[in-house]
DNA sequence: TTAATTAGTGTCAAATTAACATTTATTTTT
DNA sequence: AAAAATAAATGTTAATTTGACACTAATTAA
């Protein structure tokens, strides 16, 4: 064990994968970087996670920078560590990735950024590692998906069921069964159904609905069933 | 966007939460501090990430620094990194958890260290914060052992089936159907039976096994099939 | 030789999944 | 105005999986 040190030349920062959704597509949102090293390449949002604040508080106030949103969902993935991730210094990242609803998002916020939604099948090259971070993200999201119904944090308050089967298809890059989608998810009760149609993307029309909060929030574990029944705790 | 700056005083650490299975219950290795502060306090294994090495490596290192182990199943879980976790300078915290065999553990390795095995459901209080830290390494064992068979990392070459069914039951706190369990271990091919038996245990005998490592590598996916099959990657 | 103990295999009903069919509401076309 | 087209929503069913319970097998101790 080495006792406290004080010169560690280490630099804590964090980036955050933004995932967005809009009605097609699973979205990242990135910047292009306007400061060296690397202005104007495209990259995840971050920045340094100061003395004073946890790397939570880092992650949430680098994504209210960028999008003027609070109370996201965040959490946090994995840290990109290698001392020769980036050329110049030595820095090691916390990432964490956020699910927004893009109609809450209207606008970028400063000057500083070109920010860009991008589909996670076509995004340009990142940076760094960021790329990995992406990767590793989506990843996540898809285990964390399919174990809890996070996904209902990238749709707007009022939503469709074809409109979230398009949300899980494109998170899981791959098509099922909507009818059998739609009565799983229905006898799941974590949804509500509202009087009011979507005419916007059908002729038919689908029926809005609403998230149940209290049973998103208590059986949030039981959802899909994607985990066994005796499993103890969410 | 604050700029790069060299003036961080943010120390970067990790901490290694052990787990080990003595035959009945889940076990994790704590050590007893020798230095200030809170010397003499019980506390997971750590140190600090040094300016050439990633935080696999210093977490790799730190455990090898205890054990002797190398090549030991680890992964990193969650960041401790609250400004006031440790009161008297501010270091974040990147924990990994380890999972080892008892039987290639033999002995403690340095002097510096009192370390000792304690069961998860009754380990001594320990400094900072390192009591979450156990409970969400803990948290995220359950989780990965429900999708992923790395549970097999605990147990020794050759095992029986009932001592699988006691780790299961010790990771989840829970008793179930050793008959049903077996069924479903045995059909998904994970692993191998052997001529010899354990008559340490019982009259009867219990048939040794060994892990089938190809399909551990490949089918480790679809174990008890925890996830959906539709679920398309690992 | 019998009782006790635990390993390992067997059976079956209930629940769940996955594949496929039909009906319904609405708009567009003829 | 009727028919065709489109996509939503509900329905049916066989195959698979789970979970509860019973039994047989191998061995040691009494």
């Amino acid at each position: 064990m080495e006792y406290y040190r004080e010169d560690s030349a280490i630099l804590l920062a964090v980036d955050c994968i933004i995932f967005g959704f809009n009605g097609e597509s699973l979205q990242v949102l990135l910047i292009k970087r306007d400061f060296e090293p690397e202005r104007n390449k495209w990259s995840l949002m971050g920045g340094f996670v100061q003395p004073d604040e946890s790397p939570e508080l880092a992650a949430s106030r680098v994504l209210k920078k960028l999008t003027g949103l609070e109370n996201v969902y965040m959490e946090q993935c994995s840290v990109f560590g290698d001392p020769k991730r980036e050329p110049n210094s030595r820095v090691v990242s916390i990432c964490y990735f956020a699910l927004i609803d893009t109609q809450k998002y209207t606008h970028i916020l400063s000057e500083e950024y070109e920010a860009n939604w991008f589909p996670l099948q076509n995004y340009p090259t990142l940076i760094f590692d960021h790329d990995q971070m992406i990767a590793s993200a989506q990843h996540r999201l898809r285990i964390k998906a399919a174990l809890y119904p996070i996904l209902f944090e990238l749709l707007p308050e009022k939503f469709t069921i074809p409109q979230i089967a398009a949300l899980y298809e494109g998170v899981y890059n791959i098509e099922f069964d909507k009818r059998n989608f739609s009565r799983k998810l229905l006898s799941s009760d974590l949804i509500i159904k509202l009087e009011e149609k979507d005419k916007e993307n059908s002729k038919k029309g689908a029926f809005y609905f609403k998230l149940n909060t209290a049973i998103y929030k208590e059986k949030i574990m039981s959802f899909l069933r994607y985990l066994p029944s005796w499993f103890p705790e969410n």
